[in-house]
DNA sequence: CAGACGAATCTAGCGTTGCTAGGCTGAGGG
DNA sequence: CCCTCAGCCTAGCAACGCTAGATTCGTCTG
């Protein structure tokens, strides 16, 4: 997994073959699918798993006053700094199931934290679904070189006061 | 492009294969690769080319005292309808290049029509990019059951309301 | 201590992928 | 009548995900 993290944030999740993979950690194929019977696909959903768990302490860590510029401004670092990690997580067809009984207990305390720093009252779920929606798409959009990577601050206080 | 484009709609990207669309057009491989040098990603970009024609359309086409839902539900629906072109458009790595002098004219009209939902006035252009963002993320989270699809029309109306 | 067992690992290979080198074919011009 | 050239095809390469079957080696039993 932490060789797979490592090729996947320098070259992209297309180099992370299980040859690689298998060469990278000095076995042969089959000792991974051992591992993950599943193959390569289960192997990327390990990755974004640990990376879930990750982004929940950050996303926890804000209890400034300032709480929605913060938490903004932690959540879209974590994304720039392991985009790859974060392709996982959102972007890439999972085996993790959202939504359901087998869904992975560090997405939901991901969330919870996110309701929490939105505060309570009628709508707080909706709005803190659209929150975290705001900041996953400037996160791929700005990754991917769709807004201007100059008025990012800007971004982040104009999301406070949207949500404020 | 069109064989393409169903392929893509009903199986995936992943089925869209050059050997597939050879079949599905009749004729042999290396015949692709005349029509489009630089292969499977060129054919991809294409496609994703025309869709952004489409959804500048469908943008510019909100008139309505309530330009904001109507403008935020048309985007939706087209990224929900038509979800392989989508992302073709938005999230596969993609020889189209943004904010640049190639950058394709029917993406950089797409954007000016949603500026132009959202108003004039200082920070137009920020506000524009984050209600892109926010629909963006909304359509890809949707699409991957991270928000609940029950509550769409709920989350159209607050997102109208942030913006306004 | 000999032999059987089972876990761990490997080699080798299947089918499919994107892509390309090189040859064939047939219409038009000198 | 032959040459050229555009259009197309067959065949093949390297790399992919994945798997069947053989091999090795420590441990446990008689």
């Amino acid at each position: 997994m932490a060789a797979a993290r490592t090729i996947a944030e320098t070259e992209g999740w297309s180099a992370v073959t299980v040859r690689r993979l298998a060469a990278a950690i000095g076995y042969s194929q089959p000792v991974l699918y051992q591992h993950f019977p599943r193959g390569r696909p289960e192997i990327i959903a390990a990755v974004a798993r640990s990376g879930f768990a990750q982004l929940e302490e950050l996303v926890a860590g804000a209890d400034d006053p300032d709480a929605l510029a913060q938490t903004a401004r932690a959540y879209l670092a974590f994304a720039r700094e392991h985009a790859g990690l974060y392709t996982a997580m959102f972007e890439m067809p999972s085996l993790n199931r959202f939504a359901s009984a087998q869904t992975p207990p560090e997405l939901r305390r991901g969330f919870d934290a996110l309701v929490a720093v939105l505060g309570r009252g009628p709508g707080a779920d909706t709005r803190a679904e659209l929150f975290w929606s705001m900041l996953h798409g400037v996160a791929v959009l700005e990754r991917d070189g769709r807004l201007p990577a100059a008025q990012r601050e800007e971004r982040i206080a104009e999301i406070a006061r949207l949500f404020s």
